[in-house]
Formats: C-alpha cells, sequence, structure tokens
DNA sequence: CCAAAATTATGAACATCGTTCAATATTTAG
DNA sequence: CTAAATATTGAACGATGTTCATAATTTTGG
C-alpha cells in the first residue's frame, strides 16, 4: 500500500469529517473511531492524527459541524416568522430546534456527550460557534421591542436569550433522554409520533414568559 | 489467592458501588473501570460480574445512589422552608440542586452521561428514582395553593412542576459545563465563586413563572 | 463427620480502543 | 537526478469490557 493520495490537508480533514458524520448518524457515538474512520476514507488510523491531534479534538470538530448547521436551522427559522407575533415566533423556533434534534439525534446527543473544561480555552471558535446560534433568538427578541433598544435593553435581551434557551434546551433533553417521568406510556416507544408532551411544556413556558416580558415592557 | 471473602452478595455489592462514587469523585468517570474497582475492594476485576452483569449496569445504579442522595438533598430545602412565600422556596429548592451539582460535579454529571433508551425499560426502580425527585417541587406548588387541589389541578401542578425543573436543569447544566456564552471571564476561572451568573437567570425564570401562576389562580 | 454438590473467586485470554513511532513510500527542491 | 522534505503505513503498547475454564471455598446431605 503506501500509497499517497491526491488529497489536499483540508480534503482530508473534511473527509473525515463528513465520514465521521456518517459514522455517527448511522452507527452511533461509540463506533466512532480511528479505525472505523480510516476503513470508510480508505486510510489507516494512524493517518488521522495527521490531521487531528486526537479523537477528542476530532469529535470537537464534529461537534462544530453539528453547531454550525443547527444555527443555519434556526436562522432559517427565525427569517421564515418575521413579521408574525412574537409568541409565534419563539413557538416556532423551539419546535425548529426540537426537529433538528430529533432528525440528528446522535449527532445532537453528541454535543453533549463531551467535557468541555479542558479544551475550551484554547478553542475560541467553538466558543464563537456557541455564540452564534444564540442570534436568531436574540433577533427576535430584538424585533419584538417597539422602542429602540438601548445598551441595557441590549445586555437585558442576550441574557433573557440565554435563560429562554436553556430552558428550552432542558426541556428538550430531558424529554427526548427519557430522563422525564413519563405521562404518556405509547409515546415511549415511538417518540416521533408523539411529541404532545414537548409542545405542551414548552409553549406554557414561552407563554409564561412573554406575559411577563410584554408586561415589563 | 483464590480466597473467598467473607462478604455477603449484598454487602460486595455495596461495597462496589461505595468504591465507584469513590472513584468517579476522586478520578473522574473514565476512571470507573472494573480493574480500577477491584483494585480498590480487593477484588479481581472478573468479580464484579458476579454482582453486576455490566459496567454499565454498575454505573446504572451508581446513579441511582446519586438520584437518592440528590432527593434527600431537595427534600430537606422544600421542609426548610415551609410557611415561607413561594417564591422564596423554589428560589431555595434550585440552590440547593445547583449546591447539589457543584458538591458532586462528577457524580452528577455521570448521571446525563448515559444512554437509558435500551434499559429503561427493564429497570422500573429507576424510573420510580426520577420520579421521586419530583415530589419537593410538586410539594411546593401544592402547598401554594390556597384551595383544596382538584384532580384537575394536581395533574396541572404535576406538569408545572416539571416545566420548572427542566427549565432550572437546563440552566444549571448549560451553565455548569461552559455550554453557555460567557459573560464574566473571571467566572470562568473558579466557577465556585461566582454563580452570580446563573442565581440571575434562575431568579428571573423562577420570577417570571410565579407571576403568571399566581395570576392564574 | 466427611464426601459430593454448589457456589464463588480467580487469572488468563480475546477483541477493541486511543495513541505512538520507526520505517517506508512518495513528492518536492536544488 | 540526487537529496531533503513530507505523507502514509504497519506494527506495537497499554488499557478497556467481557468471558470462561479452573481452582478454591462453602454448603449440603447421608
Amino acid at each position: 500500500m503506501a500509497r499517497r493520495k491526491d488529497h489536499t490537508r483540508e480534503e482530508l480533514k473534511a473527509l473525515i469529517l463528513q465520514s465521521a458524520w456518517q459514522i455517527v448518524e448511522e452507527q452511533g457515538l461509540p463506533q466512532l473511531t480511528a479505525r472505523n474512520i480510516g476503513k470508510a476514507i480508505g486510510y489507516v488510523p494512524g493517518t488521522i492524527y495527521n490531521v487531528f491531534p486526537s479523537m477528542e479534538i476530532l469529535q470537537l470538530h464534529l461537534n462544530g459541524i453539528t453547531l454550525q448547521r443547527l444555527s443555519d436551522h434556526l436562522e432559517k427559522s427565525s427569517k421564515a416568522t418575521q413579521g408574525k407575533p412574537l409568541e409565534k415566533r419563539l413557538q416556532t423556533l423551539a419546535k425548529a430546534y426540537l426537529n433538528f434534534a430529533m432528525e440528528f439525534q446522535p449527532q445532537w446527543m453528541t454535543l453533549f456527550a463531551q467535557d468541555l473544561s479542558e479544551i475550551k480555552d484554547r478553542e475560541q471558535w467553538y466558543k464563537d460557534l456557541i455564540n452564534n446560534m444564540f442570534s436568531p433568538l436574540e433577533l427576535i427578541l430584538t424585533d419584538a421591542q417597539k422602542s429602540p433598544a438601548s445598551v441595557r435593553r441590549k445586555d437585558q435581551i442576550r441574557k433573557d436569550s440565554q435563560i429562554l434557551w436553556s430552558s428550552v434546551h432542558g426541556i428538550t433533553y430531558l424529554w427526548m433522554t427519557g430522563k422525564l417521568p413519563i405521562t404518556d406510556i405509547e409515546s415511549q416507544q415511538n417518540k416521533k409520533k408523539n411529541s404532545q408532551d414537548w409542545e405542551y411544556m414548552v409553549s406554557r413556558l414561552i407563554n409564561t414568559y412573554i406575559a411577563h416580558w410584554q408586561n415589563e415592557k
């Protein structure tokens, strides 16, 4: 073997990540191994270490792709609801988040399977991706302001978007991973067919928050 | 070697779980291996498989202990605030959750590092533990009702407690794992000294929710 | 009380994992 | 065209979960 392939560094990197995306999607995170990736792209495991310093960093880059696609998905939802009432826009955005989580469940779960405490300092780009993810929500909240936003209001919006997002995420995560008490037995066997519980919880959360938000103005 | 020890099945089980708790606390989840446990309790790795069918199930039982301690902790907080205003009680309960998560961070993180989708059906006891964890919150919400609770109200309280809990958990989880945009740089280096962001977010969430709750009555 | 059956712990083995690195094959430079 | 630089390999190391025949110990039953 030992034949040098016609792949730029960047091409190889893209190839690896694309194959990683596919492996996680089809076989789950535990099968994301250097050997499986190598097998998929016609390289030996060691080659991957010429492109990524460790499997952990490779997974971080895979998460980066997932975050980027999620951001795009959310932004699309946000733009599609321009002009509609605040409540409707937030519900739609939350539903977009759930849809993404369900469609790409393994990749979405992988986002939370990694401990960032030791790498995040060196990987600023990843923090930027997280930040970007909040933009669509911040935009929606900003649009809902009638008077022009002051600096103080901008900070407040940033905070509120984080609260809302974390709450919706908490409901979505616990619901999807079966870590909430189950009310509907049937829904346990096929989550995709019954997101009633989720919808009720999220809509009530959003309505509550909006009511208070409108009062404050 | 091969000397049979003076340990009941149950004693050995307790010994293993106790040692597992300690290993996770001191060395983190990745060091929770059959070999490390064996070394700690003076047995060979294979012995553990006489008590637990797999490391995955062992970890589930460890999570059971964590859930039980968390429940106790929350119940204590709930009882300590009896008679106080609803808002105060919820803030205190949420703070109790954060305290537990910070004090036993590795064990608490382990709760969410496991995919339950394939085991939960066979392990009803674990679902019961999750259910129990909601009791203190449900009790607080029930106490806040002035008129006696109807059946409909009881269901509503159950739902509301799940919404509130999931939201607080979402904020806590994302905040603790560094998956939220950081506003305060200093807090990143030493979280224990600065939970300002967390406190602001949770208190605003709770206040908002309470305001709506009180209006409904 | 002792031999036979049942139980319990052992240690070696297997496949797989992340990772390293000297050796080899290929490309680039002079 | 030779020599330096680079890319890829394949073998190896230590560690993991798990299995299982073997050996050690306890229990049983006559």
